[in-house]
DNA sequence: TCTTATAATGACTGACTGATCAGTTTTATT
DNA sequence: AATAAAACTGATCAGTCAGTCATTATAAGA
């Protein structure tokens, strides 16, 4: 039975995948055409429907990965021992990817999808999904540092992680329009932010 | 001559831009087709043409709305006295504005904006216009309180200006998706980041 | 009332699109 | 080499859309 092999298949899915990407990133999702892909990938046009059931789907794989990889920064985050390091090194991590240039285009692409969730019910939840996982891994880390003492008891985690996606998400519009942003810049002044939401004692732990 | 009064001709710009504005906020504007806003406004399909050269002009227009009213909220802070106050003011309006249920077809299509403005020329100058004058509001708030000494003379203005409007774009997104932000905590933990930006003069003079 | 310049209409069109499927090629096994 | 199951192809289709234009309606001045 001449079924591929399952990494030959992960290959071929890959290279639609990398090519929708690039197309979406030039043209944005509603102006990409499933003959612009073809053309990008080299693959046929029924090829396309083969791997994925519609256009809708490859947005919806490409917003999947996107949201594996931001898992890893919050479990890297969640390693730290001290809960204020972690924080920062949440920050620091996001700012670096943020400057990764080779990583713009999919950026780009979940900017698109961020609009899309407007009106996408799958799309939405997969978005919704990601922005849980980054808002609950800072609720726990401000928790922690409540428990420990060095983060103030009457702080709201919630609305921490809240605001602090928030500035990420920010970030990441003002650096897809091109805009120079001077990252480092911004992260020292977070930095600084987040020192008010600290005890004296905290505030002596981290500087 | 039967030219119609300039007052007629903006009633019916206003009553095609409203329909578009509740067709791009419910469809998103590719899904939104001519024939929606047609049957939204109750004009016919040909009129649409004689006050639009094009769709694109369309979202355009309302682009230029919500920063003409965006620009009223910077000038509204600039009048503060206290520069300190200013900036507390502007988290404040932009808070209350967040919360209006009414402006959310507005926020939503500024978020379609967003995305557009990653491929249309025309739309990204508007929505980076519109981000440089908020921008530059604060930073002029921002320095008015470096040069009073109630701002730390070593933080960037620049770069506070960045993240903040950061900020608020993120809670938009959060907030369009539907998503529960408790705005006035929010603005509480904005509230006291903001502290950290101060002197101990600047502290004293705003709590 | 009649004239005329402009506003408004809506049926129409040509270009384009996502998805399909009958036929062809490839590949692992016998 | 023969076989058959699965992968791949690309021409095609049914539907959609932004924008046009020939025609009709309207309002203001003569």
């Amino acid at each position: 039975m001449p079924k591929i092999s399952e990494a030959k298949r992960e290959t071929r899915r890959q290279q639609i995948l990398d090519a929708a990407l690039r197309c979406f990133s030039r043209d944005g999702f509603h102006s990409t055409t499933t003959a612009d892909i073809v053309r990008e990938s080299g693959v046929s046009q029924g090829t396309l429907y083969l791997y994925f059931t519609t256009k809708d789907d490859m947005v919806l794989a490409l917003s999947e990965d996107r949201h594996q990889r931001e898992a890893m920064l919050s479990a890297l985050a969640q390693k730290e021992q001290d809960p204020i390091k972690g924080l920062m090194a949440l920050i620091e991590l996001h700012g670096k990817g943020l400057s990764h240039d080779a990583r713009l285009d999919g950026r780009r692409v979940g900017v698109q999808g961020w609009a899309e969730a407007l009106r996408n019910p799958r799309i939405h939840a997969s978005v919704i999904a990601g922005l849980a996982m980054v808002r609950e891994a800072i609720v726990r880390l401000i928790e922690r540092g409540q428990h420990t003492g060095q983060i103030r008891a009457e702080i709201d985690p919630e609305a921490v992680a809240r605001t602090l996606v928030a500035t990420f998400q920010g970030l990441v519009l003002q650096v897809v329009w091109g805009e120079a942003v001077d990252l480092p810049a911004c992260g020292r002044i977070m930095h600084d932010m987040i020192g008010a939401l600290l005890t004296p004692a905290g505030r002596a732990s981290y500087n």
